[in-house]
Order: C-alpha cells, then structure tokens, then sequence
DNA sequence: CATGTTTGCGTTATTATGACGCAAAGTAAT
DNA sequence: ATTACTTTGCGTCATAATAACGCAAACATG
C-alpha cells in the first residue's frame, strides 16, 4: 500500500465566470493570455490552489489583481475533470461563479490585469481550455438560480428602479416578461423594498426607487416564467 | 515565475454518498474503516483520485468495490475545500451522490467490502473527515431535485404501484403529501405512465404498476409541496 | 403647450393548488 | 360467501396564482 502523498495527483486549478451588468449588457470577464498555451486567445480568470489556501481566498487572490476590492456575490459552479482540458497536463479545474456591480469596481491597472476586459455574454469570443463549457454551466447556473433567489440586485447599484430590474431580468433570461405582472411578482414576494426615494429627472422627479430586502425570508421568492 | 507541476499540490479525493430505498426507509452507504485516520468510525466511500482517472472513472472504481455493478444515478455534489478536513495532510473531496435501488445491487462480499453497510438517514452515526458536512449537503441536494426532477423512480423497481412512489416522496421530504393531489400532479406531470399491469395480490389483482415515462419532456414536472 | 413615453395600479379569464368526499376493488376473518 | 376494514382511483369545490391586457397620472421632449 502507498503511503499518503506518495500518489501523484492532478494539478488543481480555481477558475472564475465574473458576470457584470451594465446598460442593458450582461458581460463575463475574460483575460488576454501573455503566454502560452493559448497565447494571445481569451480565457476565464483563474490561478493555480495553493497548498495551504481556500478556494474563497485564491478567488479572492485571482479578483484583487484584476478588479478592485468590493462586496461581490461568489459561488461554487461544478467541477472539471476532462484530461486534455489542459494541454500541459492534468489540471482540475474547481469553478466559482461571481456576480459584480461593474460600477462598483474597476478594472486594475496593475501590469497583470491590463489584459482583461468585459465581453457581451451574446458575443463570447473563442475561449482557451475547456472554458466555454465552464461558461455555459455558469450562463445556465446564474439563469436558473435568479429565478428562485434574489441575486439581481448583486449586478445593480444599491437602489434601483423597477424598470431597471425588469430589464435586467430581461437581459439575462434573454426573454420578455410582462412589466406589470414582473412589478406584481417581485413586490408581493417582498424581494425589494420602496426606498421612499424618487430618481432625479431633467425637469423633475419621477421613478421610484427600490432596494433589496435584507430581511426577506429566503423562500418567498419564486418567478415563473414561460 | 515557477514552472508547471513545480507547485505543490493538495491531494484530490473522491467521496460518494450513496442513497439507497427500501421497506419506505431512505438510507446511505457506510464503510467502517479498519484503518487510521479514525479505524473503525464511519465515513463515506471514497479514494483518491487517479493521474490519468475522470470524476466518473472513480466513482465507478469506487462503487465496484463495494456494489455489484447496475444501472445508477450519479451526479456531482459539491467540493470541500476545509484544510483540516483530513488529518493527513490537505485533501479537497470532489463528492458525488448516487441513487441505487437496493434490490438491483448487493454490498459486494470482497474483503474491501465486507465493512459497508447501509444506514438510515434518520440514524446516522458520527461520520469521520467533513463527511457529515458531505451527508448533509446531498440530503439537502436530494430533497430539492426531487421536486423538480423525476429521480425518484431510480430508487424503485422498474415497475411500482403509486403507493409507493408516494410513499417514497413523504419519507425522502419527511412530510406527508396528500395522497390524491400528489397522484393528479404526477400523472398530469407524465412523469409515470401506466404500464396497464398490475400487481400481483394474493387472491387478485390489485394496484396498477406505473414506469418511469422516458420521453418526458424534462421541465414538464415540478411539484409544489408545503 | 401638444405629443408620446414611462410608471403605477387595476381587472378579468384561466389555470394550479389544497382539502376532502366517495365508491369500487381488494383483503382478512369468520 | 358474508361481513368489516383498507386501499385505490376518480371527482368536486373553494381559494390562490398566473397571464394578458386596460388605463390614467406623471413625466419627457420639441
């Protein structure tokens, strides 16, 4: 019998899917690798587990060098086993999926983060690795669950008005939903509270705006949609 | 910079929590270890994960060991990432849950296998590892599925009587369903479809024999419980 | 000020759900 | 077989949820 740690084991890589949101654009962060394999191509942000770390901790290690610092919504995704994923060996890939308020962060300019940038989820480049899987369990993972937990507001500022989050569910579900019947649904699951507070118009004040329920009892909130 | 496969590596294991039903009791396959890390405690099937091994490679190699081969329901779990979670060194678990019918299967005799055992979900003893976490993570996991998807009859025979697949509801949710509006929500659903048998009684014939209806349109099924 | 759009609040028809009635079929005991 | 009890299959009905859409006040634009 060998003893432990005599086995050799699969590399063990955290990845990323980093949804952003902005002007009616649902977005991935994607990195332009300066070295091969997949030189020049697009991958998802991601960094090798160290052997002491958490894989919160090497999320947060791969997100400080490409975004700034910030409350943001991360969870695990699934977990990749394919042996040629990666063309340097065997490397496991363990996925997060997080969602940002790109108002809310920026960009780093630090020389490892110059090479990332946001792309439409409707116009994805090539992806290095097996990294378009990853995005499309990510892409279905994030559709499914904003139907029955209250994540949109991860990817709006603070307060909001109804159409804005309408239209991004709009936008994400890439479908259309009756303005009235969502306005109805999303208020009587009490997923958002009446801030009191109008948005300033040109002239004067008009829409109403709204701000998650930190209190809502986690269950109440169930969209259907057909 | 660090070449490839120069940096240390956590170990990789595979972790199985096996449901199995039987005589309207939901339980899980447990090994007693008769080695150290805790020698003659409980915990869930596993092993490391192999150089050149898929998740599902494991799970199989796993699985054989300990269960004759047959048709089962694997799907991924979860990955446990705490750095004490094993005593021996830093270890991630990729975990899997599986859904086997009893009958179809026996706990192989092999000398690995003559410690396995099953156990009531209600009855669990003291788990080593984070295997407790593992358990109650895929409880978690069964409880929701079953509510929208048609797993249930992976638990059964092939053919089984409404009864019970009702039965097998209520003790896997631990709540009671009434009876007649579970039956229309299911059959309206297509979920089953009748077979046109019928069981075998001792004097007559009595409760109709349902099969799973394989060319169900997945999201046709969602059953409201409360 | 005239015109078109956005927002907030309704109504109505249809469908889904929860609670439960009831009788035919089946079982067990005499 | 007759009786008493249980299981199964099917139905009803009140209530809740949903989809489709009307409408007017508030707002924006020229």
């Amino acid at each position: 019998m060998k003893q432990f740690h005599e086995y050799r084991n699969p590399a063990l890589a955290i990845d990323l899917v980093v949804f952003g949101y902005h002007e009616n654009m649902l977005s991935v962060l994607l990195l332009n690798r300066n070295e091969e394999p997949f030189k020049n191509g697009w991958t998802l942000p991601g960094a090798f587990l160290q052997m002491e770390e958490r894989f919160l901790e090497a999320c947060g290690r791969i997100l400080k060098t490409k975004l700034g610092i910030g409350r943001l919504f991360l969870e695990q995704l699934y977990s990749f086993d394919e042996p040629d994923r990666d063309p340097r060996g065997r490397v496991i890939s363990v996925t997060y999926f997080a969602l940002v308020n790109p108002g809310k962060f920026e960009i780093a300019a630090g020389k490892m983060a110059n090479d990332a940038s946001w792309h439409d989820v409707k116009k994805m480049p090539e992806l290095g690795f097996d990294h378009k899987d990853i995005f499309r369990k990510a892409l279905e993972r994030l559709r499914s669950k904003i139907l029955y937990f209250p994540v949109g507001f991860e990817l709006l500022d603070d307060m909001f008005t109804m159409t804005e989050l309408h239209e991004l569910y709009e936008c994400i579900l890439d479908i259309s939903i009756d303005r009235r019947n969502f306005r109805r649904k999303i208020l009587d699951s009490e997923y958002i509270v009446d801030t009191g507070l109008k948005r300033e118009g040109l002239r004067n004040r008009h829409p109403s705006l709204y701000k998650f329920n930190k209190k809502l009892k986690q269950n109440n909130f169930h969209l259907n949609v057909s």
